[in-house]
DNA sequence: GAGTGGTCTAGACCACCTT
DNA sequence: AGGTGGTCTAGACCACTCA
């Protein structure tokens, strides 16, 4: 399976003569960066250097800022500044590897922070989920993970306790999949997963060191054991810059239609 | 298959008494909302309206907007106004079915509008794909279309002429997939599908209605017949609010481990 | 033609990060 | 402590949509 290649588009020309002015700056910092004159991860100059710089007022800056943020080629942290965006890393839900083996295979270095682990009742919402009565204890684990060192997603994983007792007495850091898996005997049959463009709640955004608000991809696993029981309910919240989903199918049959 | 419930999240409370102001006056109108009194697809007050309504410079009013429109709660017609997004559509890539077919069965009304068709020389990058010549002459056929009358993506669609030829001379408002299908007698027998966030660039945001830079999801699909080679190459513009991705998976062979 | 959003200015104060 | 981005104000003109 080669790599998938660089997602061409219908190509993002330079913004048409007379445009806003906001473009212009746009294309004059977009350019600097694709020529690698501003490297990736590194720091722009502040938006009052680029005011005094550049002649606009700030709030024209910011606004060629954030659409630069919009496309993904810089990105802020909160009250700190400006960066070059680092690229995304390609996702294959329908692989069976876990952040660390895929984001290592693609040259870059993975971490995993645990941030939170506990034993909560079960929501409605997640009681359903996992055909418990709501109240019903659930481990929760709150798990920070970066790339390069840069934070690009924070996931809440919720689990039976039925499943893997004593869970949260193990590191974390690790694969989950290979715990359950080596630990408990449990092994996926079945996964379901759900994405969508969003924006980061308060605590996602703080957790990523982004402003709350900034735009990311949420995406939801499910992953059932050979019985059907949900062996893993995991929300990720992603850097909308940091990830590319990439699926590689065979047409299974066409028995689907009504 | 039960259609996946509404993604649930770490919550988006309410912000934190004393938080921003344009924070405030988001969760007032995200409020509304919710509990129907802005009915989905219904016009926002005016941007001076609401100035002089809540009190807010106009800066301040947008920037609740702006972070409404991020979240996907509401969207913009490009100087027309603010309206209430509808529901998202959920589009399952691996399920045998067009646009017009799980737009439908969704409950909803689904149409496409071909905005041009010509032939062009291959690019480089889509000699590459196509494994043909530069400047070989392919089909580009671009569509927008839309659900309940808002228009939702944009795509551009490219064809070998050698599959399928005097393909430009069908109506191509069905499903291009039928149409190889039946008259070509093409069948798709493996599907790759590469996404992510994006913000739309002038072309698509204008044939959407959008403003540019607006954010948006970029799918491209690339179709191999049994051959392996490519029969349809499509890149879809979607509005970021309009669609939910949701992919269902029986676990295969563990031999993709190294 | 009236009203809309889109763009832009030139200030200001604040909370927070960095050193 | 100095500098950063985050928020906010009160104006202005323009291109465009819509009735």
């Amino acid at each position: 399976m080669r790599p998938p290649a660089d997602l061409p588009a219908w190509g993002n020309r330079p913004s048409d003569a007379d445009g806003p002015q906001y473009l212009a700056l746009r294309d004059q910092i977009a350019f600097n960066i694709e020529v690698g004159k501003l490297a990736a991860g590194s720091r722009l100059p502040s938006e009052r250097q680029l005011q005094t710089s550049a002649g606009f007022a700030r709030g024209t800056i910011r606004q060629a800022l954030s659409q630069l943020e919009a496309e993904g080629l810089i990105y802020r942290r909160d009250r700190s500044g400006w960066y070059v965006s680092p690229p995304a890393i390609t996702y294959d839900p329908t692989r069976w590897a876990g952040f660390m083996a895929y984001v290592t295979e693609q040259g870059r270095v993975p971490a995993t922070i645990t941030l939170a682990k506990s034993t909560l009742p079960a929501t409605a919402a997640l009681a359903d989920i996992f055909r418990v009565a709501p109240g019903a204890p659930l481990y929760v684990i709150d798990r920070k993970r970066t790339i390069d060192g840069r934070s690009v997603l924070v996931e809440r994983i919720t689990v039976d306790p039925a499943l893997a007792p004593n869970l949260l007495d193990h590191s974390l850091d690790d694969s989950l999949t290979q715990i359950l898996k080596n630990e408990y005997g449990v092994t996926v049959a079945r996964n379901r997963v759900d994405m969508r463009p969003c924006a980061l709640v308060k605590d996602a955004a703080e957790a990523l060191g982004a402003k709350p608000g900034t735009a990311g991809l949420l995406v939801v696993r499910t992953s059932f054991d050979q019985h059907g029981r949900v062996v893993e309910y995991d929300q990720e919240y992603w850097r909308h810059d940091a990830i590319r989903v990439h699926v590689d199918l065979k047409v299974r049959g066409e028995a689907t239609l009504p």
